[in-house]
DNA sequence: TGAATGATGCGCT
DNA sequence: GCGCATCATTCAT
């Protein structure tokens, strides 16, 4: 790379996340999550956002996690190793992109909320028609939609080229809010919710 | 084999 | 602010 005087954001290298990443305590990847950029090589092209909004899901006495009643089919991607897409089908009508985390046999996931569009913005208009750009990938169904997700894409291996997260040395210190999750009515004890207070593109606030 | 329900989003009031 | 669309998964007969 050549040497150029440094502007603020012009020196960017680009590191995929690897497996470590993901096999760690749930609730440090679901911190450390916001501002990762999320990269998917989609069939109509590249595509990818800033992570801006997530929820954490742990089988350990949380009746919400999908994996607390044990495990069935469409839950035994969360009990196996970290780094793996698990996409579910809900309401009929959305798809929900979840990372798995922890090792084997420890079933955790961190469910994606939220992010902001950075390239493949044109694939997303033609998924998302009439949607603002901050609205494109603000809620958990909204962003599955823009970038083409379905539980087909469940499963897929992170540390491979197709879908992964990666992690881009402009990244800035983020303030990080921290609440109950949205959405569910049990275990809402948890404060397992963690968000970009600087980002318009968060979910379930109020619309300025 | 059947019925309840959900980690949501949209449109209408 | 509220109700509903719409179906895979799950658990109960």
């Amino acid at each position: 790379m050549p040497k150029f005087a440094a502007k603020s954001g012009a020196l960017e290298s680009k590191i995929k996340l690897g497996r470590g990443f993901y096999e760690r305590p749930t609730l440090d990847v679901s911190r450390e999550l916001l501002g990762k950029f999320i990269v998917y090589n989609s069939p109509d092209g590249r595509m990818s956002a800033r992570i801006v909004e997530v929820e954490a899901y742990i089988d350990d006495n949380d009746p919400a996690c999908h994996a607390a009643r044990g495990l069935t089919k469409r839950n035994q991607i969360m009990f196996g190793q970290g780094g793996f897409s698990y996409i579910y089908f809900i309401y009929g009508m959305h798809n929900c992109l979840n990372f798995v985390t922890e090792t084997k046999n420890k079933a955790a996931a961190v469910l994606l909320r939220a992010a902001e569009p950075d390239e493949g913005l044109d694939i997303m208009v033609q998924n998302s028609p009439g949607k603002k750009l901050t609205d494109f990938l603000r809620g958990p169904g909204r962003f599955c939609r823009a970038f083409g997700l379905t539980t087909q894409q469940s499963g897929l291996d992170l540390t491979k080229n197709k879908l992964y997260l990666e992690s881009r040395e402009s990244d800035k210190k983020i303030k990080i809010a921290r609440t109950t999750r949205i959405g569910i009515n049990v275990g809402t004890d948890k404060l397992w919710r963690f968000y970009d207070k600087e980002s318009l593109a968060v979910s379930g606030i109020r619309a300025r």
